[in-house]
RNA sequence: GCCUUGGUGGUGGAAUUGGUAGACACGCGGGACUUAAAAUCCCGUGAACAUUGCGUUCGUGCGGGUUCAAGUCCCGCCCGAGGUACCA
């Protein structure tokens, strides 16, 4: 039988399907094991190279884990709602759930003809009606709900209005919006509207007006993770601060337990790195600094307070609320000018000009609360409105963002910190003797930093107090494409619809742009909530508002009463091995970890993280392949050359391209300019210049895994995309390797066959040596295996091939368990192997083949060494060991003797630490 | 700027706790089979010198250090990739 992939692969393909082998249930009699991808968003262009990478290391894993009999669950599904089908939608009229249909159809096919084992009877995508009523619902609890700090954890809005009943909100440590003092009675006294608002100032979903990034271009706002360098990550459009009435997801609350949470989970430390960074948290001091001649004081939060004495001026940022009071006639002029030009520039520009000084005196002064001097308030662009109080006391010697203003705007650098010269730039550094500072001279800037702090609460003007970078969420996107709200206004306040009345399902609207009066699209429907004479929200939710907790719903897809049932999550808990790309470092990964902890808080699952361990997959990049044509002809001259004539390089098709040779017949077949292209050859071959790029269409380096299965096989192209380099690093996709891999697999395949291709398998005992590879290859494959090695692991039976084919070992003892072995690679055709060796059950029930240690120990480098009384497997010798060689010395105890079973060895060659040889 | 990574043959990459650096594969060169080609198989392939068998020296971005032993650990640089950036 010759290797017939085409056929193979159908005929499992088929069978798998049929026998439903991948289908998965709760299994108390085994542990579980959950192997999770980061499911994609179905675009129209369908699947390159570069995504599956991710979903094979995945599916090797869960299959070997299977093996190791672990119950285990890997589902995918897609992340359907988004941009791209939206402008779709717009531009062809064309329904955002249809293409979306077509497309998940694509990537299922797709999918399917390289054999992962999903088990698709899980599947969903985040636009079911079924799926994203749970989101909805989610959503409703986090209204219901606010965060206590004390408690660290959620706790439902109910509890909060009895207690402002009782106490008002005097002295609660909980998580709000802007600081409000109300007594038990002032509460009692309010209506009901005037509740709600004060309500919302503490829901972990809330409306609030907001600064928010605009971008006109997609019109819709977007979070801080979906704008990078002042333009959004979708399109590259531009952005704009607006000032904007939004929903907000409370995430900062959550931000020291998604702080500690990092440190027992098994991340990369870059990525937990890029976490902590986002969160940012900073320790330092809330100062509150009187006001000359008025009663508003001006507030700031500092990291130093021990540089309080080189305080030379205030600054804050823009549309402070202060400005418009404090602001005297003098200066009002200067001031608005200033503000003007602000609010004229966009996100981008900001971004592109940060290093310009500018900015605005008020014409104010503050106090100093030790030295009584007048300080200036200014306002400058440089501060920012979202982080700690939106103003700053400038210490233009101890940092170099002050220094700059006050060299610009010529205003006292005083250092109050010793070990630095200010005359050039500011001494940032936090190691340094208090100077110029009254009665913290002396003290290093810790201890300066502590005594300020208790000085100022004794004084009643601050405290110590922690704050984060993290912001809350805008959960609002201006769309049609995304889960609707299920809110209802009156006057102008938000209330839920009652969970009963979920899901509340998208409307069918007649075009899919903003209304004219420029309400998001969801305005156009008609006749869709059921409550007459109520506004509705017309926002949708954001992408990450369905890709949040969906790895939760896959523990219990079909439940229709309950997001999963408790029984469920308690057999599944969480995701033990999530693999996907680091891009979703700051979003999906913070916002899924922020709502899977306040879904632990409510109750509903028993982990508080979602992913136990993370593995973050290379992008694949490809070699774009050139052609250089010689100027205003149709001639083309080979790589080597191209020098000595005047050139572009055109890009041409990697297909037409082989190791760096251009098929030239096949080059003017292409295209129809090139039909009488003359080529310029260098040792009679026509050759291409390369370059690493992304994957893209205009290119024509795009690979289509499909086009590799038919020519290669699914199991070829499995694990040739393993073979390719470790997991984690980007690469650039090369085919010419593919070759050597498609070898390995017929190679494989030829153990079995005689030279007339007849199975032929022996029943015979093998000899040490032939056990001697297996095991050892399993060993190694095992290892591979749990540290994602697959590269290796490729490796590995390629070692192990190439041997049984010198050995030409065909027993059936040797290669039944690499079957197995090899099963989780590349399924097809161990299956059919598996099948022909006269196995009833799929090769994907079969359990990790066990090896047995006598043979393993004869394995080169592990000889058995006797030290400290323990006779151990190991390739180490105590370190007083010099080089030399040993003439039977260190091989004299009695269970060394046992091993060695009466041989004497002749001589032993070590190296310090290691043995090299032992010569018989 | 800061944080995180990484730098090994012509190429992708091995080397798991410091222990024969370059596994495995591609490419290249040579050979066998063949009328020929494809396919398959065998040999060689870090560099330099030496060469009829052993062989010698140098080699993991650069410069130092620790160690019997360093790609691996420490110190100081250089370069690349990713993240982040007026976050007070």
């Amino acid at each position: 039988m010759e290797y017939n992939f085409i056929e193979i692969e159908k005929k499992w393909r088929d069978h798998w399907r049929n026998q439903k082998i991948y289908k998965t249930e709760i299994d108390h009699s085994k542990p579980k094991f959950y192997v999770l991808d980061m499911f994609p968003y179905p675009s129209g262009a369908g699947l390159h190279v570069g995504h599956p990478l991710g979903y094979i290391a995945s599916d090797i894993y869960s299959r070997y884990k299977k093996q190791k009999g672990f119950n285990v669950l890997h589902p995918m599904g897609y992340d359907a709602f988004g941009l791209p089908a939206e402008q779709y939608a717009i531009q062809t009229g064309t329904h955002p759930a249809v293409t979306t249909m077509e497309n998940i159809a694509r990537y299922r096919e797709q999918m399917d003809k390289i054999g992962f084992s999903y088990d698709w009877e899980r599947s969903f995508k985040t636009c079911d009606p079924d799926y994203y009523k749970w989101t909805q619902w989610t959503f409703i609890q986090l209204f219901n709900s606010y965060y206590c700090y004390d408690e660290q954890q959620a706790r439902p809005i109910k509890e909060l209005e009895e207690v402002f009943a009782q106490q008002g909100n005097k002295d609660l440590n909980i998580a709000q919006t802007e600081e409000l003092h109300f007594t038990a009675k002032e509460w009692n006294e309010y209506d009901e509207e005037a509740k709600q608002r004060v309500l919302l100032n503490y829901r972990l979903a809330y409306l609030a007006d907001t600064w928010v990034n605009w971008c006109p271009k997609l019109g819709t706002v977007l979070a801080n993770d979906e704008v990078v360098r002042g333009v959004s990550v979708r399109g590259g459009h531009k952005v704009e601060r607006k000032l904007m009435k939004q929903w907000m997801l409370r995430v900062s609350a959550y931000a020291e337990r998604l702080l500690q949470g990092l440190e027992k989970i098994n991340w990369s430390d870059s990525l937990k790195d890029i976490q902590r960074n986002w969160i940012g948290k900073s320790e330092g001091a809330f100062i509150r600094f009187p006001i000359e001649g008025r009663e508003e004081t001006l507030d700031v939060f500092t990291t130093r307070p021990d540089t309080i004495f080189g305080v030379s001026f205030m600054v804050l940022f823009p549309e402070h609320d202060l400005i418009q009071k404090i602001t005297t006639p003098e200066q009002k002029q200067e001031i608005d000018a200033y503000m003007k030009w602000t609010a004229s520039r966009s996100e981008t520009e900001r971004q592109s000009e940060v290093k310009k000084v500018s900015g605005a005196f008020t014409g104010a002064y503050a106090i100093h609360p030790f030295t009584g001097e007048k300080i200036p308030i200014w306002i400058a662009e440089y501060v920012l409105a979202g982080y700690g109080t939106g103003a700053i006391m400038a210490v233009p010697a101890h940092d170099s963002r002050d220094y700059a203003f006050a060299k610009h705007f010529n205003m006292p650098i005083k250092e109050v910190i010793a070990g630095g010269d200010i005359s050039e730039e500011a001494f940032e550094s936090k190691e340094g003797i208090c100077v110029n500072s009254d009665f913290i001279n002396g003290m290093n800037v810790k201890e300066g930093g502590r005594v300020v702090i208790q000085k100022v609460v004794d004084m009643q003007i601050g405290y110590a107090t922690i704050n984060y970078r993290l912001r809350d969420a805008i959960f609002s996107r201006q769309r049609y494409w995304g889960e609707p709200f299920p809110v209802y206004y009156k006057n102008g306040l938000p209330y839920m619809i009652p969970e009963s009345e979920l899901p509340l399902e998208l409307p069918e609207i007649d075009k899919f742009l903003p209304t004219e009066d420029g309400e998001p699209p969801l305005a156009r429907a008609k006749n869709w909530h059921t409550r007459e004479g109520y506004e509705y929200e017309t926002s949708t939710m954001p992408g990450f508002a369905g890709s949040s907790a969906y790895y939760l719903r896959y523990m219990d897809p079909h439940n229709n009463d309950e997001y999963f049932s408790k029984e469920s999550n308690e057999y599944w808990q969480n995701v033990d091995i999530y693999v996907g790309g680091s891009e979703h470092a700051t979003g999906h990964l913070i916002y899924s970890r922020f709502w899977n902890k306040f879904l632990y808080d409510l109750g509903l699952c028993v982990k508080d993280e979602p992913f136990e361990k993370l593995i973050n997959q290379g992008m694949i990049l490809a070699y774009s392949q050139f052609v250089y044509r010689i100027l205003g002809e149709n001639r083309y001259v080979s790589y080597g050359l191209k020098d000595q004539y005047d050139t572009t390089p055109i890009h041409v098709h990697v297909d037409l391209v082989h190791n760096g040779v251009l098929d030239t017949e096949a080059f003017k077949v292409w295209q129809p300019e090139f039909a009488n292209a003359e080529f310029i050859l260098e040792d009679g071959k026509y050759r291409c210049g390369s370059e690493v790029e992304k994957m893209s269409k205009s290119k024509y380096n795009v690979q289509n895994p499909d086009d590799l299965v038919e020519k290669y096989g699914a199991d070829t192209l499995r694990m040739y995309e393993m073979f390719l380099g470790p997991l984690e690093l980007s690469k650039p996709w090369d085919t010419n390797g593919i070759e050597g891999v498609y070898r390995f697999i017929r190679k494989f395949w030829k153990l079995f066959f005689d030279r007339d291709n007849n199975l032929v398998i022996s029943d015979g005992e093998p000899t040490a040596d032939e056990y001697k590879v297996l095991h050892k290859t399993i060993k190694k494959i095992e290892e591979d295996n749990e540290r994602f090695s697959f590269n290796t692991g490729v490796s590995t039976f390629m070692i192990c091939v190439n041997d049984l084919t010198e050995k030409r070992c065909n027993k059936r003892k040797i290669l039944e368990p690499l079957v197995v072995l090899l099963s989780a690679y590349a399924p097809h055709i161990s299956e059919e192997l598996w099948s022909l060796l006269g196995n009833q059950e799929s090769v994907y029930f079969a359990t990790f083949p066990q090896y047995e240690e006598k043979y393993l120990i004869e394995s080169e480098h592990n000889y058995p060494v006797s030290f400290n009384g323990k006779t151990r497997f190991q390739r180490a010798f105590p370190l007083d060991m010099q080089p030399k060689e040993i003439e039977g010395a260190i091989l004299q105890d009695a269970e060394t003797q046992k091993w060695l079973d009466g041989k004497t060895p002749k001589k032993v060659i070590v190296v310090p630490g290691k043995i090299i040889n032992i010569v018989f």
